[in-house]
DNA sequence: AGCGGGAATTGGAATAATTCCAAAGAAAGA
DNA sequence: TCTTTCTTTGGAATTATTCCAATTCCCGCT
């Protein structure tokens, strides 16, 4: 039978394919997790929320199906100093914000003509794959949002 | 006796004081290892670099003191994505270059205006104190020298 | 010189995050 | 169906770093 006709070929799907690899159940729903809570969660932090939809999955297939993700180029991996590695569904040009009192992180889009200047400081010769911002540093106090309370 | 005729004060002793922190040989010993050899050591390559003058010393005290000198921004703690810190005495803004053939790193400087752009991407309200830009790449193979050989 | 107290160093144990490994399980192709 | 290859899994191993308790050092004061 065709696939197509009832499964229409997640992004996920395709990418894996393309790489030669096989779409699983861990993979969709670590994907699925990774794109429903997009606060840059940890490895572990990934591993509890999908146990709650596959109790059995176990943590080094969650390290397995992340770098995954990574190689196929769906997710970023993002490193701040010292701490474990986060994940980052956000696939457009962006920067890091982490606060550091909270710990919270925020994408800062990167408009193409600052990533240009950016690239521009390389001498000769030299060429990027891959360019990493990160700040660190507070963010404002969250307004108690005007609510009704 | 007057100590400032036969021990000038060095930054380093004189940023230790501010800090109301002591002067040791082995902070002086392992600030001078970084500026001797400013190809962004990891703490276990400082580690082995001085002990050849100082074979007593251990691995803890170079955290400790590699910790030290960061607080007293005297270095900088420079991190790639799950490697090892490394350390860099380089006070200037910069960027890191980080060869992922060899795994070198170089400084890139960081024009002032450059950095003003990049800072000005954060939201109102948004304070970075630090702000951490990687290139990961490859750089030109090096140009055998031409020398007389 | 001697003393008291805070700071620093030290070695080793402990921790955290990640990777490795070998075995068992699925899936796809011939 | 049989074979091959890719995946997952649990647990052990590794790596980098931090923690800790016991000296040791150094400074100012007397």
């Amino acid at each position: 039978m065709r696939p197509s006709l009832h499964e229409p070929p997640t992004p996920l799907a395709e990418r894996l394919a393309h790489s030669g690899l096989r779409n699983t159940p861990q993979r969709e729903l670590i994907y699925r997790a990774l794109l429903e809570k997009r606060d840059h969660p940890t490895a572990d932090e990934v591993y509890s929320r999908v146990r709650a939809e596959m109790p059995s999955i176990s943590l080094a297939t969650v390290y397995n199906c992340l770098e995954t993700l990574v190689q196929c180029d769906l997710v970023r991996q993002v490193n701040f100093e010292r701490g474990p590695a986060r994940y980052c569904p956000n696939l457009h040009p962006h920067a890091h914000f982490h606060d550091e009192k909270s710990g919270a992180t925020h994408d800062i889009e990167l408009p193409a003509d600052v990533l240009e200047r950016i690239r521009a400081l390389l001498p000769p010769g030299y060429s990027a794959r891959a360019i990493e911002i990160t700040f660190h540093g507070q963010m404002p106090a969250a307004q108690p949002t005007q609510s009704a309370a």
